[in-house]
DNA sequence: CTTGACTCCGTACCACGGTACGGACCCTAT
DNA sequence: ATAGGGTCCGTACCGTGGTACGGAGTCAAG
């Protein structure tokens, strides 16, 4: 369980191996070390429940509206313990948040006016473009 | 009113000039005869409130999440009047729309545990991680 | 009739978030 | 000891939605 593959973290977190080479590249997941075994050269990394926590967090993160580079950024804020500033981005994010419900909501209710709109009359031309207000 | 140049089109619809012309080459937005002067080659494209109406209808549209190529066959089939087809893409979308606003629900519920759980307690370390369930 | 702003058009480039490829290496089972 | 599958790593490529560049043409005002 502390000792997953490459391709063992892909799984557990739900994304592809690209995928997580990608995140390392990025410097959202670490590279441990290589297992090797004494001699030099060689071997293979090794992941363990640290690694997929981490990666679960840039996951979920992804899902809250954050962009890949923010998550950096709150992750070496974790580290450092900046709370001021992660309470700020944490603000920020908010309100953005907010606002992009808002926009979805407003978007939401156009188009089930199309829907409704083009579902009771069977003649005429389909009103899509008037169902945006233009 | 009903003869704006490029530029005035792209300020009607708070975009740029290269979006619009960007748009034209992806089949969104038509590109109008020139306006030449009885000899060959030259003159200028002009605009009027027909193009201005659909340049809104694709903001709109992008507003509630489809992507240009969606909005390609929106326009087409509202020029089809094929209303089965229409009524098909709204409901899908419909459904998406609104498992985007569930999650971005649940990632602000989240975030505002972290940002209360930061702002409580000055000792200990931010629970940046922790705020997400990881 | 020139100057300066705007237009036209092709092509290149950008950020974002991946995805794919390929050759070398490693590791385990048979 | 060798075959297979997995890993490692660099590098190239992708789709989406634009943004920028540059040279030639156009147009209105002075």
């Amino acid at each position: 369980m502390a000792a997953m593959s490459i391709s063992g973290l892909a799984q557990a977190g739900g994304v592809g191996v690209e995928t997580i080479r990608f995140y390392q590249r990025k410097g959202l997941l670490h590279v441990p070390e290589k297992q090797t075994r004494n001699d030099l050269s060689g071997g293979i990394r090794r992941y363990g429940e640290k690694d997929l926590r981490r990666l679960r967090f840039v996951r979920a993160a992804q899902q809250a509206g954050f962009t890949l580079e923010e998550i950096r950024t709150l992750l070496s804020l974790d580290a450092g313990q900046d709370r001021e500033r992660a309470r700020a981005l944490a603000e920020e994010r908010l309100i953005q948040l907010d606002e992009k419900i808002e926009a979805l909501e407003k978007a939401r209710a156009s188009l089930r006016q199309l829907a409704r709109a083009c579902a009771k009359s069977d003649d005429g031309p389909c009103p899509i473009l008037r169902s945006f207000g233009v």
